[in-house]
DNA sequence: TCGCTAACGAACAAAACGTCCGATTTGTAC
DNA sequence: GTACAAATCGGACGTTTTGTTCGTTAGCGA
């Protein structure tokens, strides 16, 4: 890729990221966009055909990123998910998003927040069909594996929004254990 | 009210209805409720400020139904929680989601069901909070009263979204049952 | 019946959309 | 370094949506 398309690139999804953590979606115009960006309007449709093009690749970006450090994890970290959340991915998912992305942190805080939980529940679900289902650890409860995988995914994002919503007063360790707490008795 | 005023008041929901059943409410105009409601453009703007604002009443009305309908059951319903489903306010929730509220289940089903959801959820985490909290019922498992009420809530809603999602092949007690499965560990 | 007011519809300016094109700048390959 | 390819720019465009105004019509309720 030409090095002016990654610089416009990574303008517009600079400037969309800045707008996202402090203004409603739907508020935000292309307008907006590539005036914060500094680019010019026909430069930000040869990039990307909508907003919707532009939200999806952004969120593929971030979420694809985290989710696929996760799965590439030692498959140690997925063994022991419950009792001590030391070593569990679900932590490393929790000490990536609070040191390296700061970034999804501010989206997944921000007015628009239904949306990028919603991302990150959906990598999570591929993260554990694939890690966890596959080894045949779900289901010990009686209940269908689908509803397991998801409801796993939902309650984790459903802990860090919580998590989040107050302000992060917990420490990674500790909310990890919540979290670890909800699913346990299910595995 | 004025009659003119409800029946258009209740024009304008049913078009909104409608059109948020098989559409993204961001791709919804101003200009197809009112053709699909059949009324006056200015007609539309001397009851609602906006289109968030319509969105707001209507989920208002829809969600404050089915809420207080629940909250209003005999307390007997409230008491034992897990085992058996029969008689949880949450068997009676889903039951009058597929009895009465067909519209309602349109739109948790709909390409809007985040934000619906989103709604559902918040009339839970009131009704758990009062029926549940104050009965000092929550926290056996070590883990924080504001963190367990917004896990039900999360919970139930995600057990919904899911049922939802494969066309509720599940009866109105199994799918209880599996969220009551998920929960009743941690009470 | 009569007064009040909701609904209508036409028209309006302002803003955003998505697209065109010609000119200019900038990468990259040779 | 040169030359070609392509990305960016910026102005302009027609279209659509928005939210508002105003005079008229129609219907409710006392």
């Amino acid at each position: 890729m030409d090095r002016r398309q990654r610089k416009t690139r990574k303008a517009i999804f600079s400037a969309f990221t800045q707008l996202l953590a402090r203004k409603n979606y739907n508020e935000i115009t292309v307008q907006d966009i590539v005036e914060r960006a500094d680019i010019g309007r026909t430069t930000f449709y040869s990039h990307f055909e909508t907003k919707e093009f532009l939200l999806r690749d952004l969120c593929g970006e971030l979420f694809g990123h985290i989710i696929e450090t996760a799965m590439g994890l030692p498959k140690a970290h997925y063994h022991y998910v419950a009792c001590e959340p030391t070593d569990s991915v679900f932590l490393h998912l929790v000490r990536h998003l609070q040191e390296n992305d700061r970034s999804i942190l501010e989206l997944l805080a921000s007015p628009n927040d239904q949306i990028f939980l919603g991302y990150f529940k959906d990598g999570l679900v591929k993260m554990i069909t694939s890690q966890y289902a596959a080894e045949g650890r779900l289901g010990k409860g009686g209940l269908p594996e689908g509803f397991l995988v998801n409801h796993m995914a939902a309650s984790f994002v459903e802990t860090i929004a919580w998590w989040l919503s107050r302000g992060m007063p917990e420490s990674a360790e500790v909310i990890t254990g919540y979290f670890l707490a909800t699913v346990e008795p299910l595995l």
